[in-house]
DNA sequence: ATAGGGTTAG
């Protein structure tokens, strides 16, 4: 019955050993600047980009070399077309800060302004808001105060392109007070200045200020310009918020040149409605459009999609040809993305074949959108076979195809493609890195994710707050807490993602104490406290069993943050008071629910029957489960086993029955192990790793050692009525014991053995382990479903409470 | 104005 002869194996070796790597490519200061015969770009003539385009990256270090050179020699002509234009350093210096900010390098940009003014070079009105640019960008205030000063002390400051800059960063630094002291005392104002700061309080969510200040301008009759209009709105679109886009909407629609709105803006609004998933007032000002372009049409049809109303959608595209608009490749783009993005699998391919059929032009952006949009719908073959397909691929289509392996969970494959970007010159970036480590994450390979992590500092990568957050989340998951809480305090920034990720760490590791006091310390900084914030501290304090402090978060929630508590808050309660043995107040709060529960929550209080061990209460959440999810076998067997805890066979053989009526299976349980940078799986029983004799043996010898240190299978967790000797067998082959022994046997003595489980630890196994990291002195680190448990000396970090 | 790859929860 529960034999699992299949087995699922990966024992490629490891290309990613970091003596492997290729020599860092950015080693400006090795740069023979002293030598004039030397000169690495002599041959080079020409260069591919125009005076008005900025170069990439590769370029913008060749250019960035020959100006360290020109600094030394002014008489060396300076091959490259851009700066043959005879520009002064000053413009030089501006050109280059300007083109590593716009090739996402803002510190290397804040670097050669430092050079610049060690040089003398002089530092003028078009310098300070690059700077300033590259400022906020890395949220690095303090030099921006510096650059501040600077500008003051140099009389800069009186420039309005220069006020504009300073808004600007100290708004992207958090400080929207400053910005707003700035922008009062600013002699002139233009009307970028106006939406630069009513965007500032937009990003800081402060839309009351926002508004206000619209109405100010709007008193002082300074017009918005149609471009100011349409970046207010488009700044209110990321903010999703339907009440202020309506308000946005009015003033737009006061302010209009003409009684009708133009296109533009009539675009921008049926994108921000869409936003904020309001379709209805996108089609209408959709519908008011006397004109409509294929702008417009795109706007709303990928609207459509995006609300997952493909049919209204499919329909509108129809309609759309037959009044002759016709599709371009960003039309094709977005609704790509789109379908991409909520999973519709059928509507992508079909865009796909439209894009073949109608002769576009394979573009690298059409194919990476197309190689995402079959990895967000795990079609991985589909995301490979287009992949392959394409010439000259680019550090984006290897990005997007590293991060559908990383959807699919498929580590060896992503860490191979990684490796064979590298080998190909491609130079990997920080959305690269971030969809590696999040897999790290996903899958617990702590020594991938520390490779990639070392990676990363070695290639001196800037690292953004998603990166870190990234970071934050793969040591917490892969069980390295500590180093998790590094990053985060090392953070110079942190927005509430960053503070989620680190309290959900804390929550997994069972460190309660700590994740309220980092919910306080949010809480006392403004951060924003949005709903993944207190699923992460109720889940916090229902592992670490701090019952109180739960229920006082649930109503703080409630009553002093005006958060509507979703269905996820109501499961974590149902756990929390569940777990703590408060069984008939979680049932209670069920039946207080304003919507209906879901499997979660009933699942919830299933699981806190069984460790309270009330039959009658578990068989009301199974009946509930059962309807709500009929082939769902997992909470049939959460049942059984509670009929079997208290030896009810027949009952136990009723559920069974009814199972394989419905033709119901086990999901089987999973574990693995990462082994030299490989990702091993085990399930139950397994018996295709190539070492698999020498696993069973190291499996007779713990099982021995058990029986010595007194240890005694409790099968209750066992869901059928077998002989006691064949319920022992199939504990000891539960996939996380088989993980076990290979850990035990592949590593050298005293060596952590860190696994990752899909499922919960079954009671038997949480004891055998116990007693294994006594015997063999090893610390085990095991994460299931829900929460991490570090095994040492024979106790486990959870106090056997999970 | 629509525009290729990225983070937390579920």
């Amino acid at each position: 019955m529960l034999q699992m002869d299949q087995i699922m194996v990966t024992t490629k070796p490891h290309l990613l050993s970091p003596s492997l790597l290729p020599p860092s490519r950015f080693k400006i200061n090795k740069i023979p600047i002293k030598n004039p015969n030397s000169d690495p770009y002599k041959h080079q003539t020409t260069t591919s980009f125009t005076p008005h385009e900025h170069p990439n990256f590769e370029q913008t270090q060749q250019i960035h070399a020959h100006l360290i050179k020109t600094q030394f020699d002014h008489t060396i002509q300076i091959p490259l077309r851009h700066l043959q234009t005879h520009l002064s350093p000053a413009a030089q210096y501006n050109f280059l800060i300007t083109s590593y900010i716009k090739n996402d390098c803002p510190k290397i940009a804040l670097k050669l302004y430092a050079q610049m003014r060690r040089m003398d070079t002089q530092v003028d009105s078009f310098t300070i808001p690059s700077v300033l640019k590259a400022c906020g960008q890395s949220s690095l205030a303090v030099l921006g105060k510096e650059t501040h000063g600077f500008a003051l002390k140099n009389g800069l400051d009186s420039d309005v392109f220069v006020s504009n800059a300073l808004i600007q960063m100290y708004s992207e630094c958090g400080n929207v007070v400053f910005a707003r002291l700035l922008f009062d005392q600013m002699a002139e104002r233009d009307v970028v200045s106006w939406s630069t700061m009513i965007r500032s309080y937009v990003r800081n969510r402060l839309f009351r200020e926002a508004l206000e200040l619209i109405r100010e301008m709007h008193c002082m009759q300074v017009k918005p310009s149609e471009i100011s209009m349409v970046s207010m709105v488009n700044l209110f679109a990321d903010v999703a918020d339907i009440e202020m886009g309506k308000a946005m909407h009015a003033y737009v629609v006061r302010n209009g040149t003409n009684e009708k709105l133009g296109v533009s803006i009539s675009t921008a609004l049926i994108d921000m409605y869409v936003k904020c998933g309001n379709l209805a007032y996108a089609r209408r000002v959709f519908d008011g459009l006397a004109q409509k372009n294929i702008v417009s049409w795109t706007a709303m049809i990928a609207g459509y999609i995006h609300c997952r109303n493909l049919q209204e959608g499919a329909k509108l595209f129809n309609r759309m040809l037959v009044e002759r608009n016709y599709p371009n490749e960003i039309t094709m783009l977005s609704l790509v993305i789109e379908s991409g993005s909520v999973g519709a699998l059928e509507l992508g391919k079909w865009l796909h074949a439209y894009i073949l059929r109608n002769g576009f032009i394979m573009s690298l952006a059409l194919a990476t959108a197309l190689v995402d949009m079959y990895g967000k719908c795990k079609e991985i073959t589909y995301a490979r076979a287009l992949f392959d397909s394409v010439d000259n691929k680019d550090v984006m289509i290897w990005s997007a195809l590293i991060s559908a392996y990383a959807h699919a969970n498929c580590t060896n494959q992503a860490s191979d493609l990684f490796a064979q970007m590298k080998d190909s010159g491609v130079r990997p970036n920080q959305v690269t890195m971030v969809s590696l480590i999040s897999l790290c994450a996903e899958v617990g390979a702590l020594d991938l994710g520390k490779w990639v992590h070392s990676y990363i500092n070695q290639q001196r990568m800037e690292v953004d707050v998603i990166l870190r957050t990234a970071l934050v989340d793969m040591y917490a998951k892969c069980g390295d807490i500590d180093m998790a809480l590094m990053l985060f305090s090392e953070a110079s920034n942190r927005d509430s993602c960053m503070w989620n990720a680190m309290m959900t760490g804390f929550a997994m590791h069972g460190c309660g104490k700590q994740a309220l006091e980092l919910f306080e310390q949010m809480d006392r900084q403004g951060v924003e406290l949005n709903d993944i914030t207190f699923i992460g501290v109720l889940h916090a304090c229902s592992h670490a069993g701090l019952v109180a402090d739960g229920k006082w978060l649930f109503e703080k929630m409630v009553h002093v943050y005006g958060l509507a508590p979703k269905v996820e808050h109501y499961g974590c309660m149902v756990d929390l008071l569940g777990r703590a043995g408060n069984l008939d107040e979680a049932h209670k709060l069920i039946k207080s629910m304003p919507m209906q529960p879901n499997t979660i929550v009933w699942g919830a209080l299933l699981a806190a029957c069984k460790i309270h061990k009330n039959p009658n209460l578990a068989e009301v959440a199974a009946r509930e489960l059962l309807e709500l999810e009929p082939q769902n076998c997992g909470y049939n067997i959460l049942m059984s086993n509670i009929y079997a805890a208290s030896n009810r066979w027949n009952e136990v053989d009723g559920v069974r029955k009814s199972m394989k009526d419905r033709g119901t299976k086990k999901e089987p349980g999973l574990s693995s192990i990462e082994v030299n940078g490989s990702v091993h799986d085990f399930i139950m029983g397994d018996k295709a790793h190539p070492q698999t004799r020498k696993i069973y043996e190291m499996l007779a010898e713990m099982t021995k050692k058990l029986k010595e240190a007194g240890y005694t299978p409790n099968t209750s967790v066992v869901l059928q009525n077998i002989d006691e000797e064949e319920k022992e067998t199939v504990v000891n082959y539960h996939s996380e014991r088989l993980a076990m022994a290979f850990g035990l046997i592949s590593s050298a003595a005293g060596m952590p053995i860190r696994i990752v489980k899909n499922l919960r630890v079954c009671e038997d196994c949480h004891t055998a382990t116990k007693l294994l990291s006594k015997i063999y002195g090893r610390v085990m680190i095991v994460r299931d479903r829900n929460r991490f448990h570090h095994f040492r000396d024979g106790y486990c970090s959870c106090g056997d409470y999970w």
